[in-house]
Order: C-alpha cells, then structure tokens, then sequence
DNA sequence: TTTAAAAATACAATCGATTGTATTTTTAAA
DNA sequence: TTTAAAAATACAATCGATTGTATTTTTAAA
C-alpha cells in the first residue's frame, strides 16, 4: 500500500505522546492484567484520536501466529462448495480465525501456487479438497514440513498425518445404482469423473459392485469419463442415444446429470420412463427442473464445520492424531428415477 | 502457527551456511541485477538444500505492500458474485496481485469486522459490493485515511473520491418492465430488495417509470420489498394469489422469482399464460426451468475483470482520477413472459 | 515512618525480511 | 604494473509489533 509515513500511527507514536513505552502501549492494546486500568483508558483515548490501526503483519511475525486458515477449493460457484465454506467460517469465526478461500479452478498448476502464497503468508492451517488432476501431494510437503496442518475434505486423501473427512463415496454409488435397478432398469450408463483421484474411483467401484451384485453385466463402454462439465453432459447424452439401448444413468454428479437430461429431452427421450436419472450432490437446481433429479445429498455444511474444528484442533494442540471421518449422506428420491 | 524453531529457516541461515551478507542473499532471491549471478546460484541451491520457505509477512512489514487484493462480497454462492469474483481473480493474477474473498453475508457488522481483519492486513486495495444493510460507509473511512484504495462493483455507491463500476439498473429495470407491458400484462408486481441501497431503489424507479409511460397506474401494494431470498418468493407468491388479479411479476432476482414460479405452478397457475414473470440476474437455473424465465443478464466476469483493473490503476498510480463505469445489459427473454 | 511485597512501567532484544550507503573486489584501460 | 571505474558484497538501520527481565512506583503491613 503505497501510504504517506505519516498517517501511519504505531504504538511509537502513542508512547511518544503519553510520555510512556511502547511495550506499555503493546500491552494496554492487548488488554494485558500488567497494565493499570487508568493508563489503559489513556492509551486507547490516544489510540483513537491519532487513529490507530493496529498492523497485523507487524503482530504476526512476531508471534509466528496468524490467526488464519486457508481453504482451497475447486470451485466456489458449486453449490457444494460454497456451503462446505460456509460451515468453515462459522466454526473459524467462533475460535476466532479468518479464512482465506482460494479457488484451483481444477487445476493442479494453480493449487500449487495457491499452497506457495499460503506458506509464505504462514497461515495457521489449511483445508483442502484436492483438485481433479492432483495426483501427488509433493506440493503439500513444504508446508507440512514448515509446521503447518493440513486437514483433507470432500475428496479423500491418504497422506502422512493428516486427517480427512468425506463421505462414504462408494456406498453412496452403490445405493443410487442399486435405486436405479431396482426400479428396472437394466442398462445403466455411469457419468464417471477423472479416475485420478480416489473420490472418482469409489464412486464408480459402488457403480460395478451394485451391478455386479444384481447379476448385471458390467460394460466398460457404459463408463464414460469425463470432467463431468455442462458440455460432457451433453456430449454423453449423444453417446447414450448412439448406443440405443440404455434405460439408466448414474452420473457423479448433478451438472453433467442435468445437461444430458435436458438434451435427451429436447430429443424426445422421456425421462423417466425412456431412460431414469440419478445424479450426485443434490445441487438445487435438481429440486427445480422437470422432473425433479433423484440425487445424492451430501452433510456439505456440516462437513464444513467438522473439517474446520478437526483442523482448529490441530493448530491449536499439536498432540492430537489424525484421523479420517465418514460422513452418512442421503438418497434423495424424485420423479427422474421412476422407471417403471 | 506453532512451529518449531529449528525448521524456519531464513535469509540469514543461508548467509551463515556460504559465509555471505543476508542482504546478498535477500538480493539474490529478488533476483537483483547487484548480485553476480555465480553467487545467485550458489544461494538458490542452498535455499533448496535447507528447505528456505520465504515469509512474506516480514517482507510486507518491510516494503509496506502485500500485493494483495480484498475482495468483499455479499455471499459467493450466487452465481452473479462468483462470476465476478471469476473476472477479478483474473485480472489480479496477471498483474501479480494476490485475492482473498470475504462474504458479508448481507451483514454490515460482518461486513465491518472483514474491513478490520483487511485493513490490519494491510491489504493494497478492496473491492466491495456493499450489503444489503449498508446505509452509512462510516467503516471504510479508516481504510481510506491509512492510504487504501477502494472501488465499488455491483452496487453503486458514492462515496469520497472512489471508482465504481456498476449496470444501468434503473434502463434494465425499466425494459423488463416495459417487455411484460408489451406483452399485455396491466397488473404488474414488483418484486423489490431493501429501500436501503441504490441498486433496489433504482430497480424500483425503473419500474414506477415504465408504469408511467405507458399509462398504468402505480401501485404502491404492488411493490413487495424483502431480502430477495426463496422463502420471500413463495411468501410474496402467497400474496399474489390473495390479491386476485395480478398477471405479471416482475422480480429484482431469480431467486425469488423462481420459487414463486414454482409455488403458483403447484397451485394451479398457468405461467405466462395468467401470470407472465421476468427475473433479474440470468442465474443458470433460469435456463432450466419450465418456463424458461425471462430476465436480465450482466456482464459479470467483464465485471469482475474491469473492477480487478480499475483498482489496480488506483493501487499502482496513485494520480487516477475516480471514475463511474455502467455497463450495459441484456433481456434475455424466454418462455415465461410470453403472456398473450 | 519504615519496609517488604505487589503492581506498574521501562529496557532491550527479537521476529525475518529490505535497502541506502560504505567497502571490498574485479575488470580493463593506460 | 598502476589505477580509476565498475561490479560485487558487507554494514547497519529499519518496518511495527511482542515479551522476558529489570527497574520504579505504589500499596499495605509492621
């Protein structure tokens, strides 16, 4: 911030002032016992009339303590997201905390940088749900080795003593799956994300095992990959009509979901009873359109505000293990699943 | 952050290790064309050796510049805001600049603790879309006496000698009133957000003056003020219903427009044909209902990116006169004003 | 009133960088 | 080889706070 010096006051200038020390002045500010009461009324008199503001900065160096936790996140414009964000600054508000919500927009490059401005800002902590494409967490080691915590959330990592919180991706995957066949259908198609990270791979092996269970041929031709974007929906959409002959889509989730439903639709495809939906995340846009997606709800709030207090606990109490938290989700049933 | 003495590692650990000055070494690491660059490399490696993470609260204490931006927003969740938050990450990244997003949550107490925690962190610059409630700007004042720069988005706000980039409400107001009278509707409700701010008042003055011009009279029990949220559309739903004879709305969101759409539809109403509606943001679900709903679209990442620009000019040149941006919008209208 | 304990305040070092100036080393011209 | 200029490096102060220890002042018991 380019400042003229001299409005910037520091507790020098109030010491100057009142004839005092600076330390005496540090400790009044910070309502210390060892300050008397009268000089404390001095000095915050003083404080406002030169107009103080105090600089963190300064305090934090000092302290090695910044008070303030990162959140990487792919994307805050999901709805998802922006709720599991919620659920952390309310937490970190309470422990007195700031948050700092950074965005990777999936991409492994930016998450790199984001950790690199993080670290040198030497927040407490970090929350992180990994991008799609992080397939090593080489650039997680400098922080950790600097001292920092790391707490996963959303998408499931193992790594060295961090602790996680997610939900139960394959059980999830294989109750929407089982919904779908147990509702008739026999051709299930499954909007599958990258395979690179772990919440994708269980989300599909609930696909297979659900299948499998129920005496269903798995088709790997069924398994459409994908960055489940609003275009994939559609382009998966196409394929499906191409195939001809399937009558169910499990998607991982509802973006891709309900762009396909949209397209098959416009194609005259009648959803439910030509081919039965099921999509993930229960975004509401689901409840909305017609007709309304059968989808998986996930805690997202109070994931938020677990992976917040797991990662406050670290900072604060560096004995704590880690550990990895499951979360139960919901099957959340609508007309897009009503087969028969 | 609790860290362990022995694991930061700094300029001076690198200087003692090649028996150089910590100004050789901060230099070398700035990449100064006063260090040879035989000497750089030898200092590059060690810092790689010993793990040197830089901390950049000392360096910002020291050249009095974060290099970053305080973006403050009502809430990230709505698609317009992280459309914009989008175009200034944009921009700011190129110019180096790093972002830190904040939600006020519609609340100016949470809005004046953001302010504080950005100030004390000595932010370069912040860019604020003011809460619904803001209706004195006695909390930026500090931040502008200590040398800050702000510029106002979204919500128009006049203040000091600050820029500001924001749509015509009032022209988009009054088109989207205009289209629903185009289209035979002569009992118009407005859909209004808190007097308080500019930007509802002007929603409202565009729409008065549309009921104007083309002779209808105004209402003043047609215009239903709330927070915009969903529970308030089906609450002014309600309303409608009661009052008998309304065949057009006309609401400052989708949000709330949306969920009225969906109440009047589950009790029976025929929308556009009894009731024509226009909305106000061209959320991604206004695309997907049925009707699709007409409503107004803004250039929201070109929003976010001119701001971003605006107050990086402001930042880095320090001459830049305030200056008042109104972007242009669009009507995009679609099935659910097609009234007659 | 004297004096020991408690309370209040001052001193001084420190966090980890940056930067203007001074000094040393290298280069290259005479 | 000498020497002046240029290049490289070192010195030392500084950004604005915090904090352990030392000193001074106040309190209250004897």
């Amino acid at each position: 911030m380019s400042i003229k010096k001299t409005e910037q006051i520091t507790i020098h200038d109030i010491a100057r002032a009142l004839n005092i020390d600076s330390s005496t002045v540090s400790r009044a500010l910070n309502d210390s016992p060892r300050v008397s009461s009268k000089t404390k009324q001095r000095i915050l008199e003083k404080a406002t009339e030169l107009g103080y503001q105090r600089n963190s900065l300064a305090s934090n160096l000092r302290t090695n303590k910044t008070n303030t936790i990162g959140v990487i996140v792919p994307r805050i414009s999901r709805n998802f997201f922006s709720s599991v964000i919620s659920g952390i600054e309310d937490t970190a508000q309470e422990a007195g905390y700031n948050v700092i919500i950074c965005q990777s927009f999936e991409s492994l490059e930016r998450e790199k940088k984001i950790m690199e401005t993080l670290m040198a800002n030497r927040v407490d902590g970090i929350l992180i749900s990994i991008s799609m494409h992080t397939v090593n967490y080489d650039h997680l080691k400098p922080y950790l080795n600097l001292g920092g915590s790391i707490v996963f959330y959303d998408r499931p990592c193992h790594f060295e003593n961090c602790s996680s919180i997610s939900i139960n991706d394959y059980k999830a995957s294989f109750q929407a799956t089982e919904h779908l066949i147990q509702n008739g259908c026999k051709n299930i198609v499954h909007f599958s994300g990258p395979q690179l990270i772990d919440l994708y791979k269980n989300r599909k092996q609930g696909y297979v095992d659900a299948l499998k269970k129920y005496g269903l041929e798995f088709n790997e031709a069924y398994c459409l990959e994908s960055k489940l974007s609003e275009e994939d929906g559609v382009i998966f959409a196409k394929k499906i009509l191409e195939m001809g002959h399937i009558d169910g889509i499990y998607s991982s989730n509802d973006t891709a979901a309900i762009s396909a439903v949209q397209y098959l639709k416009s194609q005259g495809v009648n959803i439910p009873k030509d081919i039965a939906v099921v999509g993930f995340n229960n975004d509401p846009i689901s409840s909305v359109i017609e007709p309304g997606l059968t989808t998986i709800n996930q805690p997202d709030f109070e994931m938020g505000k677990m992976a917040s207090t797991l990662l406050i606990n670290h900072i604060e109490n560096k004995k704590t293990k880690p550990e990895s938290k499951v979360l139960d989700i919901e099957l959340v049933i609508r007309n897009s699943s009503k087969h028969n």
